[in-house]
DNA sequence: TTGAAAGCGCTAACAC
DNA sequence: GTGTTAGCGCTTTCAA
């Protein structure tokens, strides 16, 4: 049961050579069944298991993939997370973890990590991705998949939902519900693409209705509960009572209303509340969080997916996917008409 | 910047040997200012990264640690998992993770698969660790730790808090804030060491307060918020109304609360709800659960500490550490005296 | 202080 | 079909 046996001692205790017995572990050439046997039943007398490094130093193939997340203890990247080990561990990949604290140097650390160890592809989720490490790995030639608000304008494999639709879709829900002074709550620091995106999504469906856009409802937080009820916190403050808050991220949006509920008003009575991503805790928190759906889990199988074909070279038919998302109504939102 | 450059390459442009070169970037042997600076130049020029792989081969040394991990999108674990990944890259290992969705079989092949892939040590997270398992990590001779509520029994490196201990108090505080009728809904789904832990640790609490103890307040579910629910929604059903709930799992205790919810109860007016392990999620629900902490983090740091020092040889003083557990009050809990 | 050479465990030509 | 052999990129004696 020791680690020690290599394919030497097989060869010796069957009586042939460590070609032959490479040759049966791999199936690589044909063997005589009865050698074939013969060796078999070595191997699982012995317990021998093929030393990967050693495999792995000649073929060149590491079969590991990194994965580099922002965050490990946010559902979000937990849920993609699972697709990712599934599909991963169905094509016979390891995974190597890294987790950057969506700190700029420390992904880029984790990046340098994950070449040294040989990861034949990456799965990079992140909040904001650096164009600086996007060409990193490019030049280092590594097949790399990107889940990422910000990942797509740039020539890069990405999997993402259609974030300006659906924003549009989510506020057109709210105003159908009668909903007309709508706070806006983002979930990024920065000014990217994606809360351009996600901003004009909520601008057109605004327009198309004849409201008229009120910069002093829109604010700019973080994916976090805690941000979220600062946000909202923010607004009360100031004494801005909307009558929906649409906050693109679920636990930001939790936050969001237990701001509203602290401040002494009721949700969805007094104020409407919707999310974005229909995370676990969406369907657990009470009032149910109202929220745009979307498929974490097969957004991680398809960006693992995607890298798997690149490593074997096969033709992918798009760079960027994107995976449908829908509006998913739960209690959080009351109709006011 | 491509991966291919090796320490021949960068021996030849250096004008030495590849031991030399070796030497300088293991600092292993003396070598001359002169000729180390021009080796370190030459690496910093080519951006060479020495193979891991081919090191780990000669070395017998994967820089390697597996983690096996029940589920991946449960927060107990990903609190867990933070320390984990934290101490990990202190010490500069790498984490290669394992999910096995509570799944016997499935653990035994993470098991080997980490085995194969030459982990130095491994980390094994379990709802229910098996002796076999057990035994066979042992037999593999990879150095193990084991944060498990069930690990407990056997002769093996734990980490955990006391059990018995934080039920025993948290009842106890129960019963001083005037309930009687508490019902005890345990998270795993068999008779383990720890549910009897935590079973004589509740009606330890109960007799020394002269409640007599009702097996029908006695539920056995799981850790999941579904689970939690349905436990609650029985008891409810069968027309037995506890004056409090103690449920031992975080994301349980919601779905218990909102299974009283749901059958037009109050929490905590009518019925109180205590929780266990102080997970993210205990501080965003309203009302914010009234539980007892356990240091998640720590538990994951401290585990993987362990693992370290006994990859180094190192004697640890202790084979079972205990974590120190702290009842939280909240407002799931209300004083009835 | 430095270099030559053996070898870690394996795969993949290349012979037979 | 099977064995022999040359590496994969690195560390580590052993000489010089």
């Amino acid at each position: 049961m020791r680690n020690n046996i290599t394919i030497k001692d097989v060869a010796k205790q069957a009586g042939v050579s460590i070609s032959t017995v490479s040759r049966v572990i791999n199936d690589s050439k044909p063997v005589t069944d009865e050698v074939k046997q013969r060796v078999l039943d070595v191997i699982k007398e012995t317990g021998y298991i093929p030393n990967p490094l050693a495999r792995s130093l000649v073929t060149k193939k590491s079969k590991l993939i990194g994965v580099v997340v922002p965050e490990l203890s946010d559902s979000f990247v937990n849920e993609i997370l699972n697709g990712i080990e599934e599909i991963a561990k169905m094509y016979d990949y390891d995974i190597l973890l890294a987790n950057t604290y969506s700190n700029r140097e420390q992904e880029l650390k984790s990046i340098n990590l994950l070449r040294a160890k040989q990861v034949e592809g990456i799965v990079m989720i992140s909040w904001k991705v650096e164009e600086e490490h996007i060409n990193y790995i490019q030049n280092c030639g590594i097949p790399a998949t990107y889940i990422s608000k910000t990942a797509r304008n740039y020539d890069i494999h990405t999997v993402s939902t259609s974030n300006k639709e659906a924003t549009y879709d989510m506020t057109k829900y709210l105003v159908g519900k009668g909903h007309e002074k709508i706070a806006f709550i983002m979930t990024s620091e920065d000014d990217t693409v994606l809360e351009m995106e996600r901003l004009s999504g909520y601008e057109d469906a605004l327009s198309e209705n004849n409201i008229k856009l009120d910069k002093t409802l829109i604010k700019n937080g973080g994916t976090t509960y805690e941000k979220g009820y600062e946000s909202m916190k923010e607004l009360l403050d100031d004494n801005i009572i909307p009558d929906a808050a649409f906050v693109t991220g679920d636990e930001a949006a939790i936050g969001a209303i237990n701001a509203i509920c602290d401040a002494g008003y009721k949700v969805p009575e007094d104020i409407s509340v919707a999310g974005f991503n229909d995370v676990k805790i969406a369907k657990m928190y009470r009032p149910k969080l109202t929220t745009v759906y979307q498929p974490l889990y097969d957004m991680g199988a398809v960006a693992m997916r995607m890298v798997i074909k690149m490593i074997n070279k096969e033709i992918l038919e798009e760079k960027k996917i994107e995976l449908p998302y829908r509006i998913v109504e739960r209690e959080s939102v009351i109709d006011r008409i």
